[in-house]
DNA sequence: ACTATTAATCGTAATATTGCAATATATAAA
DNA sequence: TTTATATATTGCAATATTACGATTAATAGT
């Protein structure tokens, strides 16, 4: 039906899907790897370094933050994007923990 | 237009993005989350834990398998499905790339 | 051969995503 | 206050995703 059954899903597994499911795509990636590539993130020329439309930038933005993995903040005219240490170091945290737990395994 | 513009972007983005959005999905995580937790990977039983019909289940075995992040081998009747490690530490190693070098940084 | 079991595929409905042109909004600069 | 600049929103078309019933395919057990 196109409607996920998050509802029987746990909280934990919803929120790594959330994240996921923001990074799983590459315009969304490079605005991530955009963000970290430049120290001051004064960052409305993410629309000048991809090859994107204006609202499409602004869109994938809006979905990046709405998933906690940016934040933006007013800047006189311009705004300020940058990443969310938080949410993201959690995402790692829980691939780490399964890659880690994956070594004591031997699958097929 | 709903199609992704993925020739813009390296190989590397679109790689990254096509595994973090096959795990963009509560259910497919959850997926990944019961292939780690049993040892022996006998895993048909996967839609007797998960609150989905079967061919639902086998729609999204495909595509975590597409996505390189589980592989399926016969086991007469059944079909064993058990995590493929190469690529989920592929996707640790490069968030945790992220996060280190984030951390060298002050942000808004 | 017949029947159960396991899993994939097909078809289809409901909904979501992607992308952009056009437009709106809001601040800065003149 | 007019004008430029920066970003968000709206509306829409094309396509993708999610979910499942019905069916198929393939092996196992009898």
């Amino acid at each position: 039906m196109g409607i996920s059954k998050t509802e029987h899903f746990s909280e934990n597994q919803n929120e790594i899907a959330t994240a996921a499911k923001a990074l799983g795509h590459p315009a969304r990636i490079a605005i991530m790897e955009y963000l970290m590539s430049v120290d001051t993130c004064i960052c409305g020329d993410i629309v000048n370094e991809l090859p994107l439309a204006q609202p499409t930038i602004s869109q994938h933005l809006k979905e990046l933050k709405n998933a906690g993995l940016i934040k933006g903040s007013i800047e006189g005219n311009a705004i300020c994007y940058c990443i969310d240490e938080t949410c993201l170091e959690k995402i790692m945290t829980y691939f780490s923990a399964m890659a880690a737990q994956l070594k004591s395994k031997n699958c097929c």
